[in-house]
DNA sequence: AACGCTATGTAATAATATAACATTAATTAG
DNA sequence: CTAATTAATGTTATATTATTACATAGCGTT
């Protein structure tokens, strides 16, 4: 078998998410994809992390939920923002440049070098809003 | 009995998260405050809850425990930042300035406005570098 | 006193995640 | 090519984190 990018689990795992407009949760991916012989949530967690690791998916921390990269910039995953509405739950992925750059070059009086970091912002979709 | 900021339970668990050099874990609290009468993981969560809603303390969502609110400019929790060590798991609020300037006014094409954010920086802290 | 709101107590259970162990497949080094 | 190594899988059990549901008590207002 030639090198594939994903194994067999994993990719099943990552086409669920792909195909889906909202976060998935581990044990509702592990439901979904019981048919494919996938039976066990280590399975599923094992796919996940991989995939985490490798840039394709995020983890949503304050939702413990997963989703698939939408930034082409984002191969790996040590810089991710997003935005969530409290109200309907939406979740996207932002993809803003500059937002990128002043987090990239962050450093603060600590010294610490940042090599990675995490941004949820909250608030009100503009849907939710007009409603 | 005069209003109090915080009742008894809110309280007797601020206190240790408070003294606690470290992001506290609900059962690790609970644990820790079971000789003060404090006997179910409902009545830590209640009190986390409402800590967290005043701002006294935050939630490190990647790690699921909580520390004091270090920030006097954050007597409400709608702008938090932190820095995380990933080798010793050091974890400190970031107080700088021009990053809460710069987020608070952050808005993306999208237009939603954004009422609170939450971002975790990591890295190796400097005295695992010097190791 | 009656109401509303906040907090508490308690038991049960739901939801999220990992440990431990055994096996198989793929990749690399000699 | 084969041994060694690393990555992935399968399975069971269990640990950890968090909530539901229901009952009661305290405080603040009108």
């Amino acid at each position: 078998m030639q090198k594939q990018e994903l194994s067999k689990n994993q990719q099943i795992i990552f086409d669920l998410i792909k195909k889906s407009n909202e976060p998935l949760k581990a044990y509702s991916i592990l439901s979904n994809v019981q048919k494919k012989g996938i039976k066990a949530p280590l399975q599923v967690y094992r796919a996940l992390d991989k995939l985490v690791a490798i840039g394709k998916i995020h983890k949503i921390e304050s939702k413990n939920a997963f989703m698939a990269c939408q930034n082409s910039k984002c191969q790996v995953a040590k810089a991710t923002a997003f935005s969530i509405c409290e109200n309907c739950e939406k979740v996207s992925e932002i993809k803003n440049s500059k937002l990128f750059e002043y987090l990239k070059d962050f450093n603060d009086k600590s010294g610490m070098k940042y090599k990675k970091y995490n941004l949820e912002f909250f608030g009100v979709c503009n849907e939710c809003t007009t409603k």
